[in-house]
DNA sequence: AGCACGCCGACT
DNA sequence: GTCGGCGTGCTC
């Protein structure tokens, strides 16, 4: 740092003192550092913390502490630092999402061995002593012949013989050691590898990312583009002119969207595969796409939320595809919004941003049509020219029996698809068998002991399952509470509708697939692989048969349940109707059969529903615009939660009500609550929250801060904040 | 977050 | 008489 603070008095001369963040809820400490590190802001360094050694990160300037106290940090040689600009997007999400800095460091450094130095790999080639001739010395040989090198577990293994033959081999001299890097080195992407013919829509939407990218400017493009339009080819031209330049590229991808298949699609229009990056990835993993992202050996990652924390050397762009899609938030922790924040990352990188989406977020849609981004539009669907036609089926017209869920048009519709040799999909987001389970006698209702949700009953299982916190029971064959045996599964779920649909059609294949692996964990992509084979006809499903998968023989989608259930209360219910409704229609009628969508619905007249029947998107959005702005929803009004947590739950009331005593009353902003929040009770904690309403105007973090610093709460209830909450559970 | 210090209950 | 519960406070 150039311009560090004023020496504290009695400093050693050739110390000086820096601020350094370690991954800790903290602020950043005080620590003296040789002058001679020359300690420049984003360098690793080992500190002692309250007794325990943790690595540390130079942050800036001291806060000021007496000289004495100090203690010394020491530099990692010769280890990476964070490169600045990763820095100052922990500081700026920290401040956004009112988190410990230290907290959001954590998120940086999830492994912390990537920072120790490499390790080199010792591998072994053909040396020059002669050799006693044996057998299984000679294989040995036979493959080190082609002089390159290999490990010795290798060798043994493609020798087909023991480890200690490799040993002896490198004892006498017949192998040579050699030092190769800790990793092989990463497959290098083609930028020119194979040539995409884009259509004159594409061609200019991808003219005007192509141009950010070259300008190496911060700007975001919503690239608005319907089911089959193309918009991954099209971004993809703005990945390979930013890997002309020699800059790198992140592509964000909820996590349930990073499959084998985008990997190989990048593949083959790149040459190799890019790095990836998500949970499941092994520490050893981590540790050597995290090394090479840092060094810009790695040119392209796609990721889950968490790769916006790499120490990324030259980023040129960051691609958010599925911009939509709630698995951008992170719900635990540091609580953030990948999306809004990779917009954040963009403009202190320095580099344009792409949001893609059929259905956007009304945020990026008010952004792009206020001119804030560039609104670029694919209207046309590639191959199929015609959209699926969507209709309505009106269940408050009594159609089919009670406790029955498929009505008659749909029982129709699904014959005839049937008979004439085309498949059918029918979609509830509902996992199980019965989201409830009630006594008829007494009206007991089967709910959680950790969580205030029902259980859902897995009839295939026998169990009745919590589907928060994973908590599991058998099916009882009793009331608990009067012990009566009259209990009702109430409502449909996706095991539900396949046991009505296969009393039905007892002749037809069918298969559930759902996000549960009751099946084992593959059940899911088998299901879908089957009726991609066509070896069954009907899928049902919830989610997970919305989202972008090809069934060329697919011409009617049946939608099990089109209304909003219990989302009383959230402004973007609505809108995630919607985009679901819509992905969902999108699966009919891909090749060149038309395809036709049932939507069964009580609210025929609702906008959503009327939305998806018309095909009018932007008229269903700008109302929705409307509503919110009347109602200071966002984007037109911010919108900040407090939830507080703790085991009992009268305390964590108490403290509810103490926080809204103390809410300061400020021009522009109105504080609800506290309320139990929607799941009261979840994985055993008690649960408030408090609704923080804000104008556009108002700085709703610096209000916050104000707020919760001169309340003391006690250690017993959690505080956690969730600036623009997305789901109200 | 982790850890140390500290003040009240059931036990070798 | 102690061992240990977790409430409170601190980490440069």
């Amino acid at each position: 740092m150039s311009d560090a603070a004023p020496k504290p008095v009695n400093l050693p001369e050739d110390q000086d003192a820096y601020g350094v963040l370690t991954p800790l809820p903290l602020p950043s400490l005080d620590y003296l550092l040789a002058a001679e590190d020359a300690p420049t802001r984003g360098l690793a360094v080992m500190v002692d913390v309250g007794g325990r050694k943790r690595i540390g990160i130079v942050w800036g300037k001291p806060a000021g502490i007496e000289a004495r106290k100090l203690k010394k940090a020491n530099a990692l040689c010769g280890r990476p630092s964070l490169p600045l600009d990763l820095c100052d997007f922990i500081d700026w999400l920290a401040a956004y999402t009112l988190a410990p800095p230290g907290l959001v460091l954590a998120m940086a450094l999830r492994n912390p061995e990537a920072l120790n130095p490499p390790k080199p790999r010792l591998a072994y080639a053909i040396g020059s002593a002669e050799q006693k001739p044996t057998k299984a010395r000679a294989r040995v040989l036979a493959v080190a012949a082609d002089g390159l090198a290999r490990t010795a577990v290798d060798l043994a293994a493609e020798a087909g013989v023991g480890g200690s033959v490799v040993k002896g081999l490198i004892q006498s001299g017949g192998l040579k050691t050699v030092c190769l890097p800790e990793f092989p080195p990463q497959p290098v992407p083609d930028p020119d590898f194979a040539e995409t013919v884009l259509n004159p829509e594409q061609a200019i939407a991808a003219a005007s990312i192509l141009a950010d990218v070259k300008a190496q400017a911060f700007k975001v493009s919503l690239l608005d583009g319907i089911t089959g339009s193309g918009k991954t080819e099209t971004y993809f031209e703005a990945v390979a002119e930013a890997l002309r330049g020699g800059r790198q590229a992140l592509i964000l991808l909820p996590e349930i969207a990073l499959t084998v298949q985008f990997l190989d699609r990048f593949a083959a229009r790149f040459g190799a595969r890019p790095a990836e990056w998500h949970s499941e990835l092994s520490a050893r993993e981590r540790r050597r796409i995290w090394r090479a992202v840092g060094t810009g050996e790695v040119k392209a990652v796609v990721g889950a939320r968490s790769a916006l924390f790499l120490p990324f050397e030259k980023l040129g762009l960051i691609v958010v595809d599925e911009e939509h899609e709630q698995a951008y938030k992170q719900e635990e922790g540091v609580i953030y919004h990948a999306r809004d924040m990779a917009v954040i990352r963009g403009k202190i990188a320095s580099c344009p941003v792409i949001l893609a989406s059929a259905t956007p977020s009304l945020e990026s849609f008010v952004n792009a049509e206020s001119g804030r981004y560039a609104h670029l539009k694919l209207t046309q669907r590639h191959g199929v020219a015609e959209l699926p036609k969507v209709e309505l089926i009106d269940l408050r017209k009594g159609h089919g029996d009670p406790g029955t869920y498929l009505s008659p048009p749909l029982r129709d519709a699904l014959k005839n698809t049937l008979a004439a040799g085309e498949q059918a999909m029918l979609f509830l987001n509902r996992r199980g068998f019965a989201p409830l389970t009630l006594c008829e006698s007494c009206g007991h209702k089967f709910t959680c002991r950790h969580c205030s949700a029902w259980l859902v009953e897995h009839r295939k299982r026998g169990t009745l399952v919590c589907h928060h916190c994973g908590f599991e029971m058998k099916i009882p064959d009793a009331c608990p509470t009067c012990g009566e045996k009259h209990l009702i599964a109430c409502g449909p779920g996706v095991e539900r509708i396949a046991e009505e649909f296969q009393i039905l059609f007892p002749e037809v294949r069918a298969k559930i697939a759902s996000s549960d692996t009751l099946d084992g964990p593959n059940a899911m992509q088998t299901a879908i692989r089957a009726m991609q084979k066509r070896e069954i006809d009907v899928l049902i499903g919830t989610q997970v048969i919305a989202k972008g998968h090809h069934f060329p023989h697919l011409t009617l989608v049946g939608v099990i349940d089109g209304d909003l259930g219990g989302s009383d209360g959230d402004p973007r219910a609505r809108e995630r109707t919607f985009q679901l409704l819509h992905q969902v229609s999108g699966r009919a009628g891909r090749a060149e059969h038309p395809g036709t969508v049932l939507i069964q619905t009580r609210n025929p007249a609702d906008a959503v529903m009327q939305a998806l029947v018309k095909q009018d998107r932007d008229a269903f959005y700008r109302q929705e615009m409307m509503y919110r702005e009347k109602a200071g929803a966002p984007p037109f009004g911010r919108l900040a939660a407090i939830i507080l947590s703790g085991l009992k739950s009268d305390e964590v009331r108490e403290t509810g009500r103490v926080l809204a005593r103390t809410a300061p009353n400020v021009r522009g902003v109105k504080v609800w609550g506290p309320a139990p929040a929607f799941y009261a009770l979840l994985r055993g904690l008690a649960r408030e929250r408090l609704l923080v309403q804000a104008d556009k105007s108002v700085n709703i973090q610096a209000y916050l801060h104000a707020w919760l610093n001169k309340v003391k709460l006690s250690r017993s209830v959690r505080l956690t904040v969730d600036v623009d909450p997305v789901s109200f559970f």
